[in-house]
DNA sequence: GTCTATACATCGATAGAC
DNA sequence: GTCTATCGATGTATAGAC
């Protein structure tokens, strides 16, 4: 049956991209070889462009990968009362995210592979994060484009000292609470004209 | 004269030294070729071995001489009344640093060529950096170390998301000042005893 | 789809002659 | 110090049998 030879078309896909994880954790994610891949999911290496029409293809297929566990984690979010718990909730599980895997943080948030682009297709899960931590943002007051500059710094500097010089610890990670108090202080010392506002 | 065969040879160490950084903006950090690195100094590519032991002792001394530059830099800021503007005066320097060259930016502050570990030499100078830096927040009555991590924490932001998402602007780097502000703002909030307190 | 086999270009690195 | 020659590995890709 076409349903079948599809279903196991795609769990060898899946293998393959398990198996791709593991290599990129041993050896970072420049370090995939991939005839050492093909050899981990029992094919030989040309047999792979069967699967992925070039390496460039399945690092877009983990790209994908990662923004959509990135999106599905936040659409579980629980819901909170005040809006700026939900932004403090976000942010707490956007730097665990981060640290319990720090080669897929730097797949999807640094420029690490030469000549890697994203796909239109990979590019539209990550855009569906940014939609949504946009809208948690505007929730709890911030939607001026340079408010949030601000909190993308605060984020991206979290997140990056996190994995660069304490991964699995969380000697930056526990700053969070104290670096979003500070934000909120900033945004309400100087408010923002709104549209709602008279 | 033996002086004379060591400056010839130091002055081709840095000979191809210069041409390694044109390599590396050209092509990127990782994409420097060993060979065409060769062909810019009239070297065939194992000779290069008689001045670099390999090429992670290139990017060493490549990261040893953008140490050597920002500590430069820090010297030669002036002097100010206040210990804050100090530390403002610095941030924007460290900002400029960093946009100036974003290749080496990433050679000294992102993980980004795989299994390359400073040598102790070379460490040294980064950690002369840090010096300076801890020496200049300290003035400003920031010293507990949680208040130095929440200052990395900003800077490294702001340095990630300027060269990562608008190279050669300012987007960023525009919010220097109104980030300090914040993060003195924050330190005052919370004052830390000092030794020198009563 | 998967295989064998092969090819090409590039890479960092090393041996050994001079 | 500099060279030629070479090694072993990589990613990439294709041809052609089954």
């Amino acid at each position: 049956m076409i349903d079948t030879r599809a279903r196991r078309r795609e769990a060898k896909r899946e293998q393959i991209l398990a198996a791709a994880w593991t290599l990129a954790h041993r050896d970072g994610l420049g370090g995939i070889s991939l005839r050492e891949l093909a050899d981990l999911v029992d094919l030989r290496q040309p047999s792979l462009y069967a699967y992925f029409e070039s390496k460039h293809a399945l690092y877009d297929a983990m790209f994908e990968a990662g923004n959509r566990a990135l999106v599905e984690r936040t659409r579980a979010l629980k819901p909170t009362e005040d809006a700026r718990d939900a932004v403090v909730d976000l942010t707490r599980m956007l730097l665990e995210f981060v640290t319990e895997d720090v080669v897929r943080y730097v797949l999807m948030f640094q420029r690490q592979i030469p000549g890697f682009e994203p796909s239109p297709n990979s590019y539209a899960a990550a855009l569906e994060f940014y939609e949504l931590v946009r809208s948690k943002l505007s929730a709890a007051g911030v939607s001026a484009q340079r408010d949030i500059d601000l909190f993308t710094t605060l984020v991206a500097g979290l997140a990056d000292q996190q994995t660069a010089n304490d991964p699995g610890g969380d000697r930056w990670a526990g700053l969070t609470d104290r670096v979003l108090a500070m934000f909120f202080a900033e945004i309400d010392s100087k408010p923002t004209k709104r549209k709602g506002a008279r």
